[in-house]
DNA sequence: CTAGCGCGCTAGGTTTACTTAGCACTGCGC
DNA sequence: GCGCAGTGCTAAGTAAACCTAGCGCGCTAG
């Protein structure tokens, strides 16, 4: 089928997003294991691409993150990005780096600096 | 667990959902079950609340049916109806970043540890 | 050096999502 | 009456999600 054309790449993109969360919340596998009531031989399966976690593993997950639900759904090609029906919902960076009141202002403008030099390369 | 508790009435809320949309649309089972690609005995399964559907599976049901898939997940009990009077979920800069397409884990990670540096000062 | 711990991963089994074949009922044409 | 097409459902199997046990590596300590 034409649809199932992209899943693979998808689950590998879920994969390495959760890793790369889990990593910067400082978790093993086991830690995240314990908190989302999954195996950690599974969670690493999951990290890999392997499987297509169901809902309640991938909310679990969400939950241990401290992520919201949406993000994981949109990394795993459920949710499209652009849904506009929860504008609320929709966090822009620099306004929340902007709004932040525990940075100074010194420590806004580098984090604006590295944020744009990402996002506007070149 | 306590968790648990609700699930099995998650599942009926959301099958006979389902099933209220699939007879709107004047589709028998064998309608949907061709234009998602899924079995008919399944998507009977699934409207009477005996199986919680995969990802895949809801989402081809949502296109097939013109539902969003939000709708399919919140009755499902994955997603909360809004979050706009959510404290927890304030629009913070974790989040922010997060929640951003543009940028990649790599640069995620490096953005959150230097937002931390800030924030949460050794 | 080696005993031990924590890490991620593999192997193999269980559970659950999902399919294929087919049954029972209803309504319509003959 | 007799098909017969269409409906939703059951039964039994396959595929995939998910778990338990345990291996092998890199560390730090004794």
């Amino acid at each position: 089928m034409a649809v199932d054309d992209g899943v693979r790449e998808q689950l590998q993109s879920l994969g390495s997003f959760i890793r790369t969360q889990r990593k910067q919340a400082q978790m093993s596998l086991r830690d995240l294991a314990e908190a989302t009531n999954v195996s950690n031989p599974y969670l690493s399966q999951i990290e890999r691409g392997l499987h297509q976690p169901s809902m309640r593993v991938l909310k679990s997950i969400a939950v241990a993150l401290n992520l919201s639900v949406e993000t994981l759904l949109v990394r795993s090609g459920l949710l499209e990005p652009e849904d506009a029906d929860d504008p609320l919902h929709q966090p822009d960076v620099e306004t929340a780096i902007l709004a932040d009141e525990r940075l100074s202002d010194d420590q806004r403008a580098s984090l604006l600096a590295v944020y744009r030099s990402y996002t506007r390369p070149t």
